[in-house]
DNA sequence: AATGAATGAGAGTTCATTCAT
DNA sequence: GATGAATGAACTCTCATTCAT
């Protein structure tokens, strides 16, 4: 059961990332997400200390979202290849299909160097997400299905060509073919690990 | 032939990357621009028309100093599988080396969604890299150095990863080994690349 | 009987003489009276018209407790001398043991100034304390306790010195030996108005 | 040669005092101040870092300008009882002919109990009067002008009684006839400390 | 060319007040 | 009676921009 403050809370969330994704970061103001979750910008301090706590609060909420699908969707599968076959295209699917947190990230990424507040759930979030696929390879290593590799190192290499095909999406839909991208970086890597 | 209004442009661009990537884009203020740059802020209204066209020109500044470079590199081999291997870790070292404008370029990326004038020089940044990287695989391919790879598709996934690696690395550069990343990508191409 | 309004009424009312002492004036906000009184802030507008009322209402409950001590006292003495010499160290210890409501009180001076509402109920208090103190000089001088002197100046300067002493102590304590000046405050009267 | 910079100044500062005055502290808001002042309410950041400083210079100015004249007088007269019978009637008149100030300085009594940057200068002011009064008693004490008192309690008898007077007076000008009021207190003390 | 005084739009924030529950 | 969600006015402060000197 959710209280009205809760659903407010959400309804804030959702309307600062549709914010920043229209407008940028820099032109979501109070009043702007005030405007958008349909409410006064008043209520926005009623219900958050301050645009930090705001930042910070959808920052989590994102984590959450954004990569708690990852998880579930690993464990429908038992082989660590298969694992990661899945992995490459539900992550670059979860931003083109949620073109507003994709674009909200960035402005979150290139923030975070220099907002403590940000940049602590941030690197969390890659934290995270690296030690998942990370996980996986080392999984795969241990099996005998992949080549050894160093899986830490490895599995920043195919985060690092995830994240880096959205940024080139989110900057460039047009010029960047996000699926046929998705499968060449799926297949590079089967082919890669499963070389003997 | 420089005019000092020239130098004076020039300083003032540079003053500007190096206050982003310090203070972050909102922090960069016409005033902390000027007192960088070792003038007065009325000055930048002099030299440029407003804060937009300042941005704008770094953009473009930008793009010509960190990609050029490249371009000089790869002259330097004959064959494709040289010069991707000079670009790989040349592409991470500029931006390892010159952390103020790795910083820089990730908040000029997340302003491009929202800000045309940076839109368009951002993703000609972006096209002019993809077609540095597919001009090399498709002459790779012509000269039987490759396989046979969708070179367009190709140039992007290894741009993604390089421009991830350094996103990640801006973020958490104690969590991202920018070397070691950088030798696994380049395996991981070579290998693939070359596999018959 | 006391109903449960007037019983919220009076809570109320020393919440907020805690919170102008404790937090100043400016800080006093609706929300930190109602926290003190122990009740929701949207309750002070049921029992109050608005914020004025609850100050004004205040002033005069003040008014009320701190003076009327006096009247009391003055009382239990016969002669004019006995009255005065009671009154000078007892109006000093008011405010003394009452730290919350002296520092108070100082705000509600400053904001008689502008605001007729508090100002009617303040000049009331010291007219009230002025006829108190010139009630008891006239009748020592009328008696022959006293040598003749202008009553209602000399009840000026009196109080003026209390609550100058008080002002004093408030803004520094340390530096201001209250006791001290209330005995020497005394001895000055006593000797000025007993001479020959 | 005053610098425009430090007209301005001194025009908000003025302004300041004549904005608390006619409209009290809580409504002396910035750009009431900036109206007073003739000038727009941004100027008043560029020549103050924010409002606290433009307090902080106004009371500093303010203890200045209000209690130099009184070491100037005395320095007019020879005899500690001269001095004293001088700096009695002069204390009220600066307060009475500058009533923009006096009715200021109460505010700032009342605020520099919950505001240290407000205390700090007060408190040095109310110390320097106290140290001028008790350096003139003592020197009569000495010079065997004035009966042995503890000089400093008497000093801020004497204090308290003239601001205690400033007090009633601002707060109810026509029940207080303030110049009567200062021969009382004159009266009153050169009797008690000529007294053998 | 260079300075800094001056402006005004707009940001985050606070808070008295209202009102449905 | 009691709560807390909701509003809107007004506050301090920031900053790009203009302009007289």
């Amino acid at each position: 059961m959710e209280s009205i403050g809760d659903i407010r809370r959400t309804e804030i969330i959702e309307a600062f990332f549709r914010t920043i994704s229209e407008k940028g970061f820099a032109r979501a103001t109070i009043r702007e997400i005030a405007d958008r979750a349909g409410c006064n910008h008043g209520l926005l301090h009623h219900y958050f200390e301050d645009k930090q706590a705001i930042i910070h609060a959808s920052v989590e909420h994102a984590v959450n979202v954004y990569k708690q699908d990852l998880l579930e969707g690993l464990n429908k599968f038992e082989s660590a290849a298969e694992q990661l076959r899945f992995l490459v295209p539900r992550y670059l699917d979860i931003g083109r299909l949620n073109l507003e947190i994709s674009q909200a990230w960035l402005d979150l990424y290139a923030l975070s160097k220099n907002e403590a507040s940000i940049q602590k759930p941030v690197q969390a979030c890659f934290r995270e997400a690296r030690e998942i696929i990370s996980g996986v390879i080392a999984r795969g290593i241990r099996d005998g299905e992949f080549r050894k590799v160093n899986a830490r190192v490895m599995a920043n290499v195919i985060l690092a060509s995830l994240e880096g095909a959205t940024l080139l999406w989110v900057v460039d839909a047009e010029e960047t073919p996000l699926k046929a991208i998705g499968k060449q970086i799926d297949d590079l890597i089967q082919t890669y690990l499963q070389k003997e």
